[in-house]
RNA sequence: GGCGACGUGGCCAAGUUGGUUAAGGCAGGGGUCUGCAAAACCCCGAUCGCGGGUUCGAGUCCCGCCGUCGCCUCCA
């Protein structure tokens, strides 16, 4: 089966074609750490995980490169109101962003390379830009050369004209040649600013040319994937092509992937803080399992609007797809309901992989893990159990885990209080079987209020804490 | 103003290279099971923003309109 991606640069979906065959080359733009990750970032992180994953699924060796730009305006802003220096206050943030990644799920990508360790090539490839006439000095900055560059524009659809802004104020407008210039490198105006020697004197790079040539270094002159935010397309994505291409000669990415934007809908809380909720305060209240199938419930490429509704709908969903891998009731082998939850499963992971196949449409990939557990649930009822629902079961818990589910169940089991609360049900159990229903229900709705939910099956009662 | 996206049942959301009964989830109603619940299972709801057009046939193509949103400055 092959799989079809949609690429921005063309606008439409194409045939995946790596490379290399085999192996897939993948940079995605990281954050810039001044600050604590919010969902929008998550959102992107999942995204491309999830991608990722899908990729790693098919067979391929997925080099997955992630930047962290630790050198830029805004850390040096932040530096100067708290008095941190530049460097150790993106250290700090470094860590925190791993940190969050991993409680998310995140597989680490294979490599994470940073601004300030990335100097030598970016001063190599500023000054090949400069060379071959794409780039000039001026008093210390460098620019690139716009509109010496034919396809300017190409990925985003933008002429020149609607490059400039309006804003006459900012940086470096009266040192460019053209208002539409950007720049590569920029000299050192404070001397709390972090700098490295160049060519040009003290400076630091701007902000595009990092990832032109992190991604150059790490996986070459063309890559398979170039991904990001759908915010980065214009300027930053189309500032890397004219970089890359005019220094390489050669195209930077075969395949632009971009995904939606996270917004928030009307919330009092989050107004106050700045309109933004961190990946830390969602974890605060809710399992990772929970984002991460409020991610995927729609498409990677449409805007998501986020609010308490959604999350409420992810939540009861991924109780859902909990309720499927309960234990067996029963231990038929063989018969129709065994037949039916065979094809049942078969049908799933067919119909998973042809949508992830269009597109990486994991909603419509989860409705078909929602028809595997109708079919399991439905079998547990017929009674079938062994080896059969078992691996039912372990389709599921693969195909899950595809998207990058955990659906682990371990909360129930970590708990001081379970010895406590399996001696309140072991007197419950006796006093049901005195019909002492009063007594029983008290104990159940007691314990209700106290977070733990209690469920009578046919083989004895089981527990869970409330979600 | 320029570029782009979106508008499917109460809510979320797939499907849009035109063609059998428009996935799935959440919420709601009815039922089975249960001592009663819970969970699970079964049943119930939309003709696809509006108006034209192309076609034997359109949610799916074209035109217009309305509405929502993103980018155009730092941004995942």
């Amino acid at each position: 089966m092959t799989l079809r991606v949609y690429n921005t640069l063309s606008r439409q979906k194409e045939i995946f074609e790596t490379i290399e065959p085999g192996v897939v080359r993948m940079y995605v733009c990281g954050p810039t750490v001044y600050d604590d990750a919010h969902i929008g970032h998550g959102m992107s992180s999942i995204v491309f995980d999830m991608i990722r994953r899908y990729l790693e699924f098919k067979g391929y060796e997925v080099r997955h490169v992630m930047n962290f730009t630790d050198v830029d305006d805004k850390i040096i802003n932040r530096s100067r109101e708290t008095g941190q220096d530049a460097m150790a206050l993106a250290e700090h943030y470094i860590e925190r962003y791993q940190e969050h990644m991993a409680d998310l799920n995140i597989l680490p990508p294979t490599v994470l390379p940073r601004v300030s360790g990335t100097i030598e090539e970016i001063i190599d490839m500023v000054q090949t830009l400069i060379d071959k006439g794409y780039a000039y000095e001026s008093d210390g900055d460098v620019y690139f050369r716009v509109r010496v560059d034919e396809d300017y524009g190409k990925l985003s659809r933008r002429k020149i004209e609607h490059a400039i802004s309006s804003d006459r104020e900012r940086f470096g407008d009266d040192l460019k040649e053209d208002a539409a210039d950007f720049a590569l490198w920029k000299g050192q105006k404070e001397a709390d600013e972090p700098a490295w020697e160049s060519p040009w004197g003290l400076g630091r790079p701007g902000w595009h040319i990092e990832c032109s040539a992190m991604a150059r270094r790490y996986l070459g002159e063309t890559i398979d994937i170039h991904g990001g935010g759908n915010d980065l397309i214009f300027p930053h994505h189309e500032n890397e092509i004219a970089q890359s291409e005019s220094c390489n000669a050669a195209p930077m990415a075969r395949y632009w992937l971009h995904n939606g934007m996270l917004e928030l809908r009307a919330e009092k809380m989050s107004k106050s803080l700045g309109n933004m909720v961190t990946i830390d305060q969602f974890l605060a209240e809710h399992e990772a399992d929970v984002f991460r199938l409020l991610i995927l419930s729609s498409h990677y490429r449409k805007p998501l609007a986020y609010d308490d509704e959604v999350v409420a709908q992810a939540e009861r969903g991924l109780a859902r797809l909990h309720s499927a891998l309960r234990p067996a009731s029963g231990s038929v082998l063989e018969g129709p309901a065994v037949e039916r939850l065979q094809l049942a499963r078969e049908q799933a992971r067919k119909r998973f992989v042809q949508s992830m196949d269009d597109d990486f449409n994991s909603a419509g990939a989860l409705g078909h893990l929602y028809d595997l557990v109708k079919a399991i649930n439905s079998a547990r009822d017929a009674g079938v159990g062994g080896a059969p629902f078992a691996e039912a079961q372990d389709t599921l818990r693969e195909l899950a885990g595809i998207l990058g589910l955990r659906l682990d169940e371990a909360s129930a089991v970590a708990s001081d209080a379970a010895p406590f609360i399996d001696l309140l049900l072991e007197v419950r159990a006796e006093m049901r079987k005195l019909k002492q229903w009063a007594m029983a229900d008290l104990i159940r709705d007691r314990l209700a209020e106290q977070g733990v939910i209690l469920e009578d099956t046919r083989e004895g009662t089981t527990w869970h804490w409330e979600k």
